[in-house]
DNA sequence: ACCTGAACACCGTTCAAGT
DNA sequence: ACCTGAACACCGTTCAAGT
């Protein structure tokens, strides 16, 4: 891609990144990306340990794009939503890279400033620590979910190529027997992409908090 | 592993997941399954059209697995929860297989059949086909995500190396800054592997439902 | 300190050939 | 019909060397 005097690390993340966008994370391997920058593999070794490395600060990457909202005195299901919501748009434009994150929560800055967050939200909310570390885990691996399955073109192809893709994915659909398949053929226009995509992940975010004000109000109600 | 007579397409199968069990999704590979099979690799072309092939058959087996409640005349979510707990029980084995799941929801005969089941149960509810085509792939890829993130060592991996896997992670998160991460270096203990994954699988499918129901509840209150 | 070049052990896959 | 063997284009990575 760029052509530049020194090799930069935040710039070999970046056009991972596109790779990964593009063509898919199985694409992103070290011979490309340096590649893309006229330069030899080995270079890249000056700036990660491993390629294990390069996707772990893609990870870094992929998150740190969440611009975490200041804790405020709205009730905490209030700020958990707000909080879920920055993280879920941090990873929407990245489809292909979003598996990355499942191991990211732990293991990078970013992940971990989310994690800790949504920690003192349910805390607050009155759930023990055993059970907010649990609800921890399981609902920003649904809001990873969320994104990689996303349905309809990823953001990061072109379109013509996106299209393609919505287009084979409905006529797959559409092609099942309606009698072994009836709601799934009666639905293949919205599972194959949803009209509204900003919905889809309001609603997600949505039905997440919800459940958690559910088994918080439980679990308060039970505890006396 | 076994050598036998014949090459079987599902004996294949079975060794590929073993291997992803025990060593990951990236130590599967054409040549890797064909030697455990004393076989030459090209021999594996005659029951897989190419790799991919061998990932979607993984896939398939893997949802195969669950074993779908049968329709009877309780409330809708009761039923939802049940087929939820079903599909999850197929996954939770495989944490590292597991991501394929994403793919073989619409691609294998089987993750069709879940869906299916899921959307007619939500149209039960009273949930318009967008928003239960959207909601399907929310929860069934959330599904997916908790058995993929599950806390604790993979039921697959031997328990030696699963303790390991544990302890360093619990290390790790307690080696964190209490300053910055107070929440996270207290839930660490939870966090590394949570004491009961039968309940942390409940609790997850009980999220799920709840918001599930809040969400239908929500829809038939503004639609009249 | 940063990059190169050759080399090695691994991939998936094609093609022609064996039985 | 089913499997083999050699070959090709790709991987990640080590090691010794260049500036």
């Amino acid at each position: 891609m760029a052509a530049q005097k020194r090799l930069n690390r935040e710039d070999l993340v970046t056009t991972a990144l596109a790779v990964a966008d593009a063509e898919g994370l199985e694409a992103v391997t070290i011979r490309r990306v340096a590649q893309q920058h006229d330069v030899t593999p080995m270079a890249l070794y000056r700036h990660f340990p491993d390629k294990d490395g390069l996707l772990l600060a893609l990870a870094d990457r992929l998150l740190s794009g969440a611009v975490l909202p200041e804790p405020d005195d709205r009730p905490w299901y209030d700020q958990l939503r707000d909080l879920l919501a920055a993280f879920v748009e941090a990873l929407r434009p990245h489809p292909n890279a979003a598996v990355l994150a499942f191991r990211g929560m732990v293991t990078t800055e970013p992940g971990l400033a989310v994690t800790e967050r949504a920690l003192a939200l349910m805390a607050a909310g009155g759930m023990s620590v055993e059970h907010s570390a649990e609800t921890a885990s399981h609902i920003l691996g649904s809001l990873v979910a969320l994104a990689i399955v996303a349905p309809g073109p990823p953001p990061g192809a072109d379109p013509e190529e996106g299209d393609d893709a919505v287009r084979a994915k409905r006529a797959t659909l559409l092609a099942l027997s309606p009698r072994r398949y009836p709601y799934v053929v009666a639905a293949a226009e919205p599972l194959a992409a949803c009209a509204d995509t900003g919905l889809y992940f309001d609603r997600g975010v949505d039905m997440i908090v919800s459940g958690i004000r559910d088994a918080a109000g439980t679990e308060t109600a039970t505890s006396r």
